[in-house]
DNA sequence: GTGAAAGCGCTAACAG
DNA sequence: CTGTTAGCGCTTTCAC
């Protein structure tokens, strides 16, 4: 079954249009140069054929292959729960679409899995990576450095070593969870408490940071560590309850942590927003519209990141290939603004 | 910065070991019949070198191209909203990795976008395609069937049309609906409603079916048609309770859907579940987990399914290239069994 | 068993 | 402007 036809080569076309696979090159890749009457002959000529350029062929000689690689580790398969992932890439696609590049994903879990990436990448198959959900200490960036791939980040990196010339995109974490805090502030909270994310990521280590700006000296029993998930929001809750009785509002690092967190207030009979006011992060559809009540919280635009992280990087692939002077500088690092999203919570 | 050193080709890991290249291709590629000694000499030249092969070169006279891709037609965007997207990519791309493939993602919105898909699959830059989501009247089969390559469809493919060979994975939808509506029978329940998905979807189908196997002459206005949103799921709720008040079960077609009916049960009043028994399909976390009370679904495997699709291409590919007689006989689709998972609500 | 040579399909100088 | 001519890096007969 499936009998695979021979598909038609440029040299097809040239014989069929009468002219030269020279010149059936030029008019397929747009280049001008090519006088109208040939040029109409050899369209007509792909189209009666259907020919489609070989890539494999292409690359061989330009050295450029029209695909950048999308690396996500996260061994912790967190991302994997929740629909944050899905989101970037679409933004990804969609840019990567617009530029007729391929997107070819990379998974990685564990160690091998990191080795047998860096092997991919050294063996020069996409021109450039976009990585995600690094953690401390992780040794994707130093072998992405070695491939000298050109890459994005999605998330600030935390190694803060590297040659300096680190691009990331990443959302306004510090803001946002600033412009949470002041939110809670003008409802008239004072005892207000934060649970962390997981501190190995710098999303949690930001958001905190944020916390802090704003509650200058506050409290050191009212912050506690969660993990952003829903089973350690309740524990951190739970934690805070018992240490600080009189608190009357929590920022969560995000939206599962604040769902955990809800639950167990309404568990404590603390009524939610009368009692203890609650503000999420991420926006996380359909979590932070599902929780009773729902959710207000700080809104991050997750495809727009993607989207940014692909059009950076094409750019950067844009100005190495043309060669065509430095114009325009290195491509810089890009924060994105977050909005506080109002509902029942706070 | 980041300049490109011409990477090792074979020809100097020839020279290095001191054999021709057609040697160095053998021992790459693990072919046989290469002495010992010399095989030695190779592998460390390729170490020492970095050497890693140019995937364009071999594709060009191999006409493999170790990448599959994996096709997501999602005009509605409900995809992204749920987490199970990212499931079946790891399962599939778990399974790819295992064989060397690499995945070539690609992500449909619109009817442009087909086209384009077509045409990149009619260019011969994949072994073969996993296909998801798909619609009624979907016209990417076509484009597939026309484009001759070997796939793989996720989920149950409307269009019986076809020239009887598509193979697909899917859940026992029909079975896992049966299962949720005696688990519900068993608890002495007998005004079950059932809130469908969206009917232009086979699994929504499915699950209405095996709701009436069981239900053979079910009250009609028991089944009201959902659209697997929480918000759709609050209004065939509301619609439900006020058709039929003394209704005291529902299975619902997804768990976003049973969340949003939920909402709408507490807000009349009924106690899930002891005036009204709710059952899911999916078991979404962190969804199921969450809601009040916690959700009784019917489990599939994601993940699995993912593998499964990716395993039965692979093994199709295998039997095209080898050509090694049609021993295994074609590839047949693939029904994997749902579990239902006991919480509180039913 | 190992090497030599012939392309795979395409682009990019270079002529004309 | 258009055609001719080299390869890109690799696998694969085919001799030795």
């Amino acid at each position: 079954m499936t009998e695979t036809v021979p598909r038609p080569t440029l040299e097809a076309v040239a014989a069929r249009a009468g002219v030269s696979r020279a010149t059936v090159s030029r008019v397929v890749n747009g280049s001008d140069g090519v006088r109208e009457p040939l040029a109409e002959r050899v369209r007509r000529a792909v189209e009666e054929l259907g020919y489609v350029p070989n890539q494999a062929a292409r690359s061989l000689v330009t050295k450029r292959h029209d695909a950048i690689a999308v690396i996500v580790a996260e061994p912790e398969t967190r991302v994997f729960a929740d629909p944050f992932f899905a989101r970037q890439l679409r933004g990804i696609s969609k840019e990567l679409t617009t530029h007729d590049n391929q997107l070819v994903l990379l998974l990685t879990e564990d160690r091998d899995d990191h080795v047998r990436v860096g092997h991919y990448l050294a063996g020069g198959h996409v021109d450039g990576a976009l990585v995600f959900s690094l953690h401390i200490d992780d040794p994707l960036p130093e072998l992405i450095q070695r491939a000298g791939l050109p890459t994005v980040f999605g998330g600030r990196p935390d190694w803060s070593g590297g040659r300096g010339g680190v691009v990331y995109v990443d959302s306004d974490n510090r803001g946002g969870a600033r412009d949470a805090v002041r939110h809670l502030l003008g409802l008239g909270r004072s005892r207000i408490a934060h649970i962390t994310g997981a501190l190995d990521q710098t999303s949690a280590v930001d958001r905190l940071d944020g916390f802090r700006d704003v509650m200058v000296d506050a409290d050191p029993r009212l912050v506690v560590e969660g993990d952003f998930t829903p089973a350690g929001g309740e524990w951190a809750m739970r934690e805070l309850l018992d240490r600080c009785p009189d608190l009357d509002a929590v920022f969560a690092a995000n939206d599962l942590t604040a769902a955990g967190a809800l639950r167990v207030l309404r568990e404590h009979g603390r009524r939610v927003p009368d009692d203890v006011a609650v503000v999420g992060f991420d926006d996380m559809l359909p979590i932070a519209e599902q929780t009773e009540p729902p959710l207000t919280t700080v809104r991050q635009d997750i495809e727009e990141m993607g989207r940014l992280m692909a059009r950076l990087l094409l750019r950067d692939l844009d100005r190495t290939t043309a060669a065509d002077e430095n114009v325009g500088g290195t491509p810089s690092s890009v924060i994105l603004p977050t909005t506080l999203i109002r509902r029942a919570s706070a």
